[in-house]
DNA sequence: CGTGTTTTTGACCATTTGGTAAATCCACGA
DNA sequence: TCGTGGATTTACCAAATGGTCAAAAACACG
């Protein structure tokens, strides 16, 4: 049968991995690259140093690990948006779900910030291979909507730019909001005013008179 | 007279200062805080690395005068925002005035990114002290003149977090925007976009159908 | 020019940090 | 029970880095 090749990678080896990249990702998120250090990783993770080393061959793999499993969970939400459906409902869904990743992962939104910050030194070939094509193939996805008059006409490419600004900024800036809205939970306001405002922006023709 | 005190700063110290401070931004806001070594500011700055020491007490220091001299930058715009103007012409005037800083500022952008996104250890205090008041006495004149029928009911905070991140976006993600657009210049269309989708938002009853 | 002051530099230091080597531990099957 | 291979640790290292210091150089100015 298939898998027969030597143990792949044992029960212990699997979660001590995972361990790492956990606590790799709380390092490299909130004190970027070049901030983190393997000592922080390792403390965070409950093992040694040199352990660490034992299952990544060094700090540089570790991070483009993370980026790599980030880069798929990144895309989901867009390759998620659908052709097929009502194209208002899909890309207010589609914002919701972004607004969703920013409570439910800000690491991961703050890793990928940080990174594309500083140039994206280890990212761009990601994303010239991967989010490039996804993006232009929903781009004119989005297009066509617009050109059938389901949507009103505004360049797609700013419309994604202004959902992504939008709704990574409440887990990439999270220190300056929870400043300014005094701890209060902001993704249940942001996520009625994100959909008001883009519904907004995409309806089509005549909006009805306010109360 | 006044300013009798000995020499202030010499004509050579002013030069010299501003010239670490302006290689400082460039490679603080590049690699952020522990990214930047004193050898690179050093470098760029075309000084000798105890140099710059004769003229900041240490890299911290140095951090610490560019995110002070940053934080006016950065709240101008919003203080310009003028309560007895017309409302929709002030916010959209103030839109295209952080969208012009994200072009004509990109370093300062990234800096001021790079500080919130690692928690704002070193600009909490001015977050608090500054931008806070600010923000509250913005939003209530924004919500004034909703109140009086001016503007449509948004959440003025959510509000105006929407306009921070939709225009620091050009400057803080410019490496991925570069990649998708091709190098074509962003920031005009940006500003058609972003002028349609806040005016949209905030025009109270009926829109004028399209052609 | 001479002298006191500011500016600049070369040599150096202590700490941090990514990484290595070898020894040790330990789980587990024969 | 013992051997074996994977897992872990202890002790290190070399380079990078923030910072110091005393001396030299440059400069201001009577």
């Amino acid at each position: 049968m298939a898998d027969q090749l030597p143990r792949k990678t044992s029960r212990i080896q699997q979660r001590n991995r995972r361990r790492i990249l956990d606590a790799a990702l709380d390092v490299f998120s909130a004190h970027g690259f070049r901030g983190a250090t393997l000592d922080q990783i390792a403390e965070q993770a409950g093992l040694s140093k040199p352990n660490i080393l034992y299952y990544f061959d060094g700090k540089e793999e570790i991070h483009v690990t993370l980026l790599s499993q980030l880069m798929e969970t990144w895309l989901d939400p867009l390759i998620a948006l659908d052709p097929a459906g009502e194209p208002l409902t899909e890309i207010l869904a589609y914002v919701q779900r972004k607004l969703d990743m920013s409570r439910d992962l800000p690491r991961e939104s703050r890793l990928f910030a940080n990174e594309i910050l500083q140039g994206a030194p280890r990212m761009d070939p990601h994303l010239r291979a991967d989010l490039k094509p996804l993006f232009d193939d929903r781009c004119a996805v989005i297009r066509a909507w617009m050109d059938a008059g389901q949507l009103a006409q505004v360049d797609p490419r700013h419309l994604i730019f202004s959902i992504w600004a939008t709704t990574q900024h409440y887990a990439d800036f999270q220190a300056q909001i929870e400043v300014l809205l005094e701890g209060e939970e902001p993704i249940d306001a942001a996520s009625q005013f994100l959909q008001t405002m883009f519904r907004n922006l995409l309806t089509p023709g005549q909006r009805t008179a306010p109360a």
